[in-house]
DNA sequence: TTCAAACTCGGTCTGAAGGCGGAGGAAGAA
DNA sequence: TTCTTCCTCCGCCTTCAGACCGAGTTTGAA
């Protein structure tokens, strides 16, 4: 058997994945909590085998709650288990320790599969979420803006005040031709789909 | 007699303005220091009626200097006095508690004018200066929530996380040209004129 | 000298963005 | 009720962005 508990804020959600679980009777469900910080609490005292954690909710949310667990209780496993799966979640929660990574659009026997793979020490990566981690991987721990060049930064920063590529073009003295050059090539390497991702990229590393 | 106090870095400027002021018998020179450090501390200590600041001096600039005697003494009325009227100095000027504005391009009697003025609280703002604050109180000052509806606001924060106006669409459950609509009105509220610079506006302010 | 990287620029093409004008429905205020 | 605001949506149109091609320059390292 083994021991599980589940932590979402959305009773629905939680209740609906207990219910899918106690059909295989190699699930024992100890547990069940609708906040981050009621989950944490909850998974110290319990020591559950895997942890089904929802990021993203009203107290505490899952990434914080899995930090905490992962100080004390390291051999927990933790699936985060989510609609999100843009940077801003993915990487912050599997720096916290989490265990799998599953988007919330898997089916439920991708879950219960993902919670049989865990407890015998099996990871498993949604393949969207895998796409991130595998850019990321090959930066390795540098800034994806570190492998930009002077001048692709110089232009990337004009993108982070606003600058269409006309101005960009003036500004820098080169042809506008140019600027999409560089655009093109700062979109791909930063791995966003537009100067607006760009822009947000700039502000959110604080490059301005 | 309206006592008066003269902070800028150049040695010149600061000895002019003081020459010409003390042409005019109204006017008490009680003090002058080459830096905002300087200033700041010597207006707390003569507690002066007026103080002429420049801003953009070598030791603590005038925005700094303007905050610590504000904090103190907001009786003080200080008259920034500078070259520049870019945003990036005035808006930080006003806040921190400056009375008026001039640029350096005012003619001595405008400066005196000036004084007089903020003598019996009477603001003084040049006209480009004006300007800026005009547009900036029909968007940046009001902070958006005052001017955006709640809807545009959503839109907003979807922009600012970089999303386009189909993904837009898609999440709030709404149709394309809708978005649009939204967006339209939102780059027109807030003086923006396209998405990546509405993105930018979020992040400045902090919205996200 | 050879090679690679970085910067520059060109053309073409597709889709997204955004301006402009109009319009209907819902809800609340006068 | 009438009026206003807000949200919703439509079509038409122009411009911008960005992808995908290729290609010339310079500089510095191998």
């Amino acid at each position: 058997m083994i021991r599980v508990i589940v932590v979402d804020d959305h009773e629905i959600v939680r209740k609906g994945i207990i219910a899918y679980l106690q059909t295989e009777d190699e699930f024992d469900i100890v547990g069940e909590a609708a906040s981050g910080n009621e989950g944490a609490e909850l998974i110290l005292q319990l020591k559950p085998d895997v942890v089904l954690m929802d990021l993203m909710m009203e107290n505490g949310n899952g990434i914080e709650a899995t930090k905490q667990v992962m100080e004390q209780l390291p051999s927990c496993k933790i699936i985060i288990l989510t609609s999100y799966y843009d940077d801003e979640q993915v990487f912050p929660a599997i720096q916290a320790g989490a265990f799998s990574y599953l988007l919330k659009t898997s089916s439920a026997t991708e879950i219960a599969d993902a919670i049989k793979k865990a407890a015998v020490g099996e990871n498993v990566i949604e393949p969207k979420v895998a796409g991130k981690m595998m850019t990321s991987f090959r930066s390795e721990n540098k800034k994806a803006h570190d492998t930009l060049t002077e001048r692709e930064l110089e232009v990337l920063l004009c993108i982070g005040n606003g600058m269409t590529n006309q101005e960009i073009s003036e500004k820098l003295y080169i042809g506008i031709k140019t600027v999409k050059t560089h655009v093109s090539n700062i979109l791909s390497k930063l791995d966003v789909h537009d100067r607006t991702q760009a822009a947000v990229y700039v502000h959110r590393n604080q490059l301005l």
